[in-house]
DNA sequence: AGTGGGACCTGTCCGC
DNA sequence: TGCGGACAGGTCCCAC
């Protein structure tokens, strides 16, 4: 379930068990997702504690005090769920639940969280097109999962005239322009098909057309990059869009669905 | 530089 | 009820 604001509503539903927790055992059900784990992936983690859990375009980063970090990709189809054993609680509840076929739970992240609790996080990923590794948090930035990614649409960077800048002689359409994420990272076709309809422009339009002559943004280019930032952020403020049944880590379902303007809309 | 195709995987849905 | 095909929120790689 992974645009931007999916995997930013994940990160918010996992902060508060991850954030602080004193990873105790890692189970890493195969060799690869995507691609092969890092060597001694879990060992690596037990024992460490994970202090922070934060978000770069459409990848969760966990920073572990060993001074890696944990980088996520959920692909096309991963999701996280927490299963804690509080009283009241049925332990395994999700596992179960509709679209939560256990035979895909890759990792298991058993925790004590800062608040003294046990619990787990579990990674379910059928397609397995998502992927974890472990990066010294020093090489981050110039490790080739960063290394070309563009600017973060929630930052300050996205502008008129950042978009101006970056789509400036390009001929590409416009659609094409906003999925690559070297130029702009964390849209996926759901909410590049959505910014383009709030602003009134046809994703087939060349990307270059949004700048003028002299390099200045036009009025559809202002226009589009905050139509970019608001359409995330209402859909952060839903819990994301949930297709497939696919749910937030706590179970439960985002709904920013409803208020698809054209995304699963055709011919209406 | 851009684009079209195929690849990686499994699950689900639709039509017959 | 069963089967085949199309399709899915992502990305990479290659040939042109």
């Amino acid at each position: 379930m992974p645009e931007l604001p999916e995997v930013e509503t994940v990160r918010r539903g996992l902060a508060p068990t991850f954030e602080g927790a004193l990873i105790t055992k890692v189970d890493q059900n195969r060799a690869d997702l995507r691609f092969r784990f890092p060597d001694r992936f879990a060992g690596r983690l037990a024992g460490r504690r994970l202090t922070a859990l934060s978000r770069r375009s459409k990848y969760l980063l966990g920073d572990v005090d060993s001074g890696e970090v944990l980088v996520m990709h959920l692909g096309m189809s991963g999701s996280f769920r927490i299963e804690n054993d509080l009283a009241g609680q049925t332990p395994g509840r999700f596992v179960h639940a509709r679209g939560k076929d256990p035979t895909h739970d890759h990792v298991v992240f058993h925790l004590e969280t800062a608040g003294g609790a046990s619990a787990r996080i579990l990674y379910n990923d059928p397609r397995r097109f998502g992927f974890m590794d472990l990066v010294s948090r020093a090489a981050l930035a110039e490790h080739p999962y960063f290394r070309d990614l563009g600017l973060e649409p929630l930052g300050n960077d996205l502008s008129g005239e950042t978009l101006a800048r970056l789509f400036a002689g390009r001929r590409t359409s416009l659609k094409a322009a906003l999925l690559n994420q070297k130029l702009i990272a964390g849209l996926g076709n759901i909410y590049v098909c959505e910014a383009l309809w709030r602003t009134g422009l046809s994703p087939e339009r060349p990307a270059g057309t949004l700048v003028t002559k002299t390099g200045r943004p036009t009025q559809k280019a202002v226009a589009l990059a905050g139509n970019i930032r608001e359409t995330l952020e209402d859909a952060i403020r839903a819990g994301g869009s949930s297709l497939r049944d696919h749910t937030r880590a706590d179970g439960t379902l985002g709904y920013f669905q409803h208020a698809f303007a054209v995304y699963d809309r055709e011919g209406k």
